[in-house]
Order: C-alpha cells, then structure tokens, then sequence
DNA sequence: ATAACTGTACTAAACGAAATAATACAGATA
DNA sequence: TATCTGTATTATTTCGTTTAGTACAGTTAT
C-alpha cells in the first residue's frame, strides 16, 4: 500500500505520515473511511508497530485523522481540521523559496503557472 | 550573520547550507564574492569548524561555491553551477505537493499567484 | 622569514533521535 | 471466548550529527 524508503534520511514514520496526508489531501481516502490497524500494517511494512502508530499519533494530533480505541483510526471530516493561519503561511513560504530556487535554475512564470493549474485540476476532480 | 537553530530537527550544516544558498539565490551574495572562513564563521556562530566546513563542502559538490585551499571560499559564477532537468523536476514535484495542501486547506489560485509576482520580483531586483 | 590566516583531512568520542523488541492493558466485535 | 482494535511503557540498538583535537599545505601581510 505504501512505498517507504528505510535507507532515506527521513524519518520512517514521516514518510509514512507525509503518503497518508497525500492521500487524505488528494481524497483518494474519504472522509470517515478506516485506515488499516496498526498491526496489519506493521506486517505489510515489516515495520515495527510503535513507528507505525508515531506517524499515526502525528496524522491524529494534525487532525487528519481520528482513532477510536478498539474500533480502528478513521479519515477526519475537514471541517474538524486545525486550518490555521501559521500553516499557510509556512506553505506560503515554502513555496516562494522554492520558486526563488526555480527561477534562478532558469524556469519561468509559465512553468509555475502550469504546475498550479495541474494541481487545481486534481482538486477539482476528488 | 547566521540565525540557525541548534535545538532544530534539521541538522545544523544542513540549515546553513540552505541559508547560504539563499543568499546566492537572491543576489544577495554576488559571483565571487569571498565567504567568511571556516574558523570566523565557526566563532561567530560558536559551532564547531567540521560542521561549517560540511556545510561549504555541500555548497562546493551542488555548485553554488568554490574553494581555494589557502585563500577561501568564493561564490560561484552562475554558468559554473549544476542546472539539471533532476533539480528542476523535483523542485516542480515539491510545489505542486505545497499547492495541493495549500488548495485543501482553503487557499485559492490567486493566493499562489501572488506569491509568484512575488518572487518574479525578487528577482528582478538581483 | 615568520606569524597568522586560509582550506582540507582524519580519528575518536559524545550525543540524541529513530527504530526495534517485548509486554501489557482496555475496548470492540464476531 | 477468541481476536481484533488503539494505546502505553521500558529497554536496547543503531546511526547520523556534532564536537574535540590534531595535523598538513598553500596564501598573505608584516
């Protein structure tokens, strides 16, 4: 279900947060919908449980997901979600660094205005 | 000259390889212009001279600097630098990742559009 | 020439985050 | 009742980062 890279400089555990946060993003997991346990996906990852519920326990302190103790961990409903001022402002930021590094490399307007409407369109289509 | 967080995740050559790259990204540091020394720097920042040297050492391998044993370090002329298609289609992958959560988390187009004026415009001032 | 600067290299040790391993407890479910 | 679920805790291992200490060679100004 997921490809991680052990080997990677990043943490395991946020690579794994960072794929689900993907997928909840682009809502290829719907709202309400259960993710796999802890347990099993340890197994399919052959990845030690405890790394699997820290990216777990970051997905639910994010508000991109909810657990239920027993029953399983669930997709948040958006409007449940922390959406708040820092947030964007760390991905306004981020983007402009990199669209500073871009241009410098050579790329132009256009070449960023493509990739925006490119993600517009995913939007648009979930 | 540096803000750096030694308490940060991020390791600390790594936080001064970014902000010296930025530096040179904005014109801020111009082609050839001498970088502090190894040993000033590692005062000035009370860090240790293996981690700065680290540092210049990545600036040096990506391109963005060169070294002259004896003299210093220089920033490096533009046409000298490594313009790969790899950097600029990750730095595209990495955008449209920050335009989709912007996008989910309410942002519209035109929010990202600004920051593209933005940083054209930056730009133009180098 | 000499002192003080430059980059660079190397080894050893300390530190800390990440990951694993092994259990355990409580709630839900078939 | 057996088996699933999330959650918690402790100990241990592993590994990258950072520091410390030392050294060598080239450059520069006094």
């Amino acid at each position: 279900m997921f490809e991680l890279d052990v080997r990677s400089r990043v943490p395991i555990y946020e690579q794994l947060f960072e794929k689900i946060k993907e997928l909840i993003i682009k809502g290829l997991l719907k709202e309400h919908e259960q993710l796999p346990s802890v347990r099993a996906l340890s197994n399919d990852l052959t990845i030690n449980p405890n790394t699997i519920q820290k990216a777990y326990r970051e997905l639910e302190n994010q508000g991109y997901i909810y657990s239920i103790p027993g029953k399983g961990s669930f997709v948040a409903p958006l409007k449940d979600r922390d959406i708040n001022k820092e947030k964007i402002e760390k991905i306004l930021e981020e983007v402009k660094k990199l669209m500073l590094e871009g241009l410098y490399l050579g790329m132009d307007r256009e070449d960023f205005i493509k990739v925006l409407e490119d993600a517009i369109k995913i939007k648009e289509v979930r």
